[in-house]
DNA sequence: GCGACAG
DNA sequence: ATCTTGTCGC
């Protein structure tokens, strides 16, 4: 796929400054209201892949491996997940279609700062980008490991990387960043609950506006001895609150974690 | 000044 | 995220 937006691309050596700017300049082209082809039914569909086996040459840069299937009419929908080694940042994505693993790429970027809490796509954007733009299929849906709205400046990664790619984006997290749960999460709550998340005064968005949803995706039958934590989605690109956890409750089926997350987690874990 | 903080 | 074995519960 092609960058849309290179002058958002994650530049290496900008001042904090320079990132939080570019980010307020992100938001504003962000779109958190649903403008895609999408349905939860469709997307749903994506659950079931046939694991493919790995067995991919490795190196430096960027790889990508195409898998025959059947035939293209779902929506692709691309997992994506970041994972480290030594000094660099190796990002996998992974593509869906139908329930067929239909093609998956790597990327390598140098790390070139230290995880600040607001700032994480320029962490490992580069990695993202060099990996998705590898990718010859073009994807309806991305979905990404951490934050889109709920972000101090309404652009954590999942919002950044949706705008520069022009394409639909999630964000799924396993912790909050900030915004403040509209019911109390302190109790586990039941599978299908989802409680939403507002805009409080850390961030820049109006107070109490929702960006973004709590979703318990599963639960143990008895969570008064051991429980699952939800998961923190919001709004990356071109879709809105309540897709983006419509989305994802129907990318989990029986799991925590969207099945495009779990293979991206998988590969990037064979790269590393 | 104090507290909070995706991966 | 990463460093890491066994362990508790379904």
């Amino acid at each position: 796929m092609d960058v849309v937006r290179p002058e958002f691309l994650p530049t290496a050596g900008l001042s904090r400054e320079e990132m939080e700017s570019m980010q307020r300049d992100i938001a504003s082209a962000a779109e958190f209201t649903d403008r895609h082809s999408l349905d939860p039914a469709s997307v749903a569909l994506s659950e079931t892949p046939t694991d493919r086996e790995t067995a991919d040459g490795s190196g430096a840069g960027t790889e990508q491996a195409t898998f025959a299937s059947g035939d293209a009419d779902g929506p692709v929908v691309v997992g994506v997940d970041q994972a480290f080694r030594d000094d660099e940042s190796v990002s996998a994505a992974v593509a869906i279609r139908d329930g067929d693993l239909v093609e998956r790429a790597a990327g390598r970027a140098p790390l070139a700062l230290p995880y600040i809490p607001g700032l994480l796509s320029f962490r490992e954007g580069s990695a993202i980008v060099d990996a998705l733009a590898s990718l010859s299929v073009d994807p309806d849906l991305l979905v990404f490991d951490g934050s889109g709205r709920i972000h101090f400046r309404q652009a954590g990664l999942a919002a950044h990387l949706g705008v520069v790619f022009d394409t639909p984006a999630v964000g799924v997290a396993k912790n909050l960043l900030c915004g403040t749960p509209a019911e109390s999460l302190d109790d586990p709550l039941p599978a299908g609950t989802r409680v939403a998340i507002e805009a409080d005064d850390s961030m820049d968005a109006p107070d109490g506006t929702v960006v973004g949803y709590a979703v318990q995706t599963r639960q143990y039958p008895n969570p008064e001895t051991r429980h699952v934590n939800p998961l923190y989605v919001s709004p990356g690109h071109r879709v809105s609150a309540a897709s983006t956890a419509d989305f994802v409750e129907a990318t989990c089926t029986g799991y925590k974690l969207p099945a495009p997350t779990r293979l991206a987690d998988r590969y990037a874990d064979d790269l590393r």
